[in-house]
DNA sequence: GTGAAAGCGCTAACAG
DNA sequence: CTGTTAGCGCTTTCAC
């Protein structure tokens, strides 16, 4: 076995890396200042000073304690990502869209999945996260949609917390934000089935406390509306935005004494798990059923048939998220605002579309 | 705005929640070491004065600085997470089971995904993530998959870095590891393919310097060896472990003379991406080409036809992962040694066979 | 049972 | 251009 020897001489093996500054000042036989000044490229120590220096981190190594530098510098070139589901791909197309801004810019991430917790309310997870995450070790942190209150962020708001949020407007309350216009993108959808000439057309929501789901509802009554269709509030089914959920609403919607004859669903998940009940149930789609889902994650290209849906720009979505946290953080003067982006049907087979060769 | 005042009375609204011990201890009248007493639980303090120092703790929703605590006591309670690709349904899986143990022990982690620093090859990316995390912001990093050779993890055992990796053996270089039974795992799903009268088989497989892949092909060989079929080397193509890449490399089996019935793939993902062109291909599955997997993604579920495939046990790695990073950091007498978890076939529809009702 | 004080590794005045 | 030093917020002896 082999001990990393600290300044002290100490074994160092239960810290990982362990020099410190003080080492290699002393190897290179200079004070830590310009230890210091040399790794963090402040231009002015001398060349040949620098590369001595350079040669011995280089050689050993070495990299600065964090700890040391952010107790320092109030600055941890960290942020906090809270999510529900790492599992769902939307999330983790979302997080691959931040996680790449943030290390253009030699940003890293702390994930934290709302999932973990069990016995908790998904709103007192994400308190227990943020609280725990505003412990010094992190600059920021993006909510990857969310089921907390206006009060909640105006609280945060005023204890400083900084903030990107996305799926609610908080504009007012004066956090960055990105919404999604859902109304819009659950009317296309909506629309889109009713072209096809379906009436029945079943409705498989997700819940949350605020935000897109609310928004989703009323995009699904315009196109009805305009469609000269009257809701059919049996039509309206819980699927709790997961695979299984939309699997047991796709069933119920079924048992209906005059099931639908077309599903627009509000996320994919959902809708893969309304595709997977129909083939369980010998239920063709689109023949039988057309169905339409919302997000446009991979897996919709997969299936057979290919899942029509609303697309919204996942990765552009996380780049943005990060961009506004850091921009709110430095307070570049950039007045703080919700961007709301449009998204787009994508039309493949489910809903009863034949593709071109 | 609100200013929320540091024990100095400054601003410090460039800094999220930011009351120190010395605010607490200000308050509640008591010193320093008594509010670090308490809020470590230590048994000695006065019921009083606990509940003393609680009150301003909960008033002011206080938490320790984690970067003073960790520069003191050399401990972080943080892992390292370095993957590929957060995208595959596979590391998701696993990191789930990670975060789901990590969580239960208060652990936090850091995901590092090395798709995201572009111009590098995948082992510098993973040198360089390493290197970062062993700054002191971690206590020990999974590494899920490797391109790294025995040279380098032979270099971390010497300089303590803590590791617990997925995908190699290594026991030798004195790494608590995880492997599948790969050999065994291809070999099952090979043979279940001969056992539906194919003969030509063929093999899309991903590539890897070190590992799984490796042993992939010794199972296909032997069930081939086992049914008498002679290897074809044509029919082994590679598909990169992506979808893209499966699709592409299932038009060119397909576009041979001599085409093969059925094909295995090495992970889902490229399964998927054969089905993918299979059927833009006007392709059947199974009746023209059979197709197995190996991993057993959520996804596998969702295809028409399910993808037959070969199980890994995704969560239960992850948590075996972190349980075997934790005692090796603690030292705790375990021998480190690999974990060998043989996989199971899971039979669905892609192969040929009928599901149950 | 509690307080005073040293020191973790680093940065940033300030002095030279 | 380089060195000395204070201090970031915390834990932990060591006195009392």
């Amino acid at each position: 076995m082999f001990f990393y020897p600290g300044s002290d001489g100490y074994q160092r093996s239960f810290y990982t890396m362990s020099n410190t500054i003080k080492d290699i000042a002393r190897m290179a036989g200079v004070s830590i200042a310009t230890v210091s000044r040399v790794l963090n490229n402040h231009a002015i120590v001398h060349e040949k000073t620098r590369e001595k220096v350079m040669k011995y981190v280089r050689e050993t190594d070495f990299v600065l304690n964090q700890s040391a530098k952010v107790l320092k510098e109030r600055k941890t070139h960290t942020i906090g990502i809270i999510a529900s589901n790492l599992l769902s791909s939307f999330n983790a197309e979302v997080i691959k869209g931040i996680e790449a801004s943030a290390a253009e810019r030699e940003y890293r991430s702390i994930i934290c999945d709302c999932d973990n917790i069990h016995n908790k309310l998904r709103d007192e997870q994400e308190r227990h996260y943020i609280k725990l995450l505003c412990d010094g070790s992190v600059d920021g942190i993006i909510l990857l949609h969310t089921h907390l209150g206006l009060d909640d962020f105006d609280r945060y708001r005023k204890r400083n917390v900084n903030l990107s949020v996305l799926g609610v407007n908080l504009e007012k309350v004066g956090f960055p934000s990105i919404t999604v216009d859902s109304v819009h993108g659950a009317y296309l959808a909506v629309k889109h089935l009713c072209g096809h000439g379906h009436r029945k057309i079943g409705f498989i929501f997700g819940h949350q406390r605020i935000g897109a789901e609310f928004h989703r509802i009323a995009g699904y009554r315009r196109a009805l509306a305009e469609f000269g269709i009257k809701e059919n509030p049996l039509y309206a089914v819980d699927g709790e935005f997961s695979i299984k959920g939309g699997e047991n609403a796709f069933r119920s919607l079924m048992a209906l004494p005059d099931p639908p004859d077309a599903v627009f669903c509000a996320n994919d998940d959902m809708a893969l798990g309304s595709m997977k009940a129909a083939k369980l149930m010998k239920i063709r789609i689109p023949e039988d059923v057309a169905i339409a889902g919302f997000d446009d994650i991979i897996t919709c290209e997969l299936t057979n048939p290919m899942l029509t849906t609303v697309r919204q720009p996942k990765e552009e979505i996380g780049r943005l998220l990060f961009e506004r946290l850091i921009s709110y953080i430095d307070d570049d003067g950039i007045r703080v605002s919700n961007l709301s982006l449009t998204p787009e049907l994508v039309v493949r087979e489910s809903c009863g579309c034949t593709l071109p060769e």
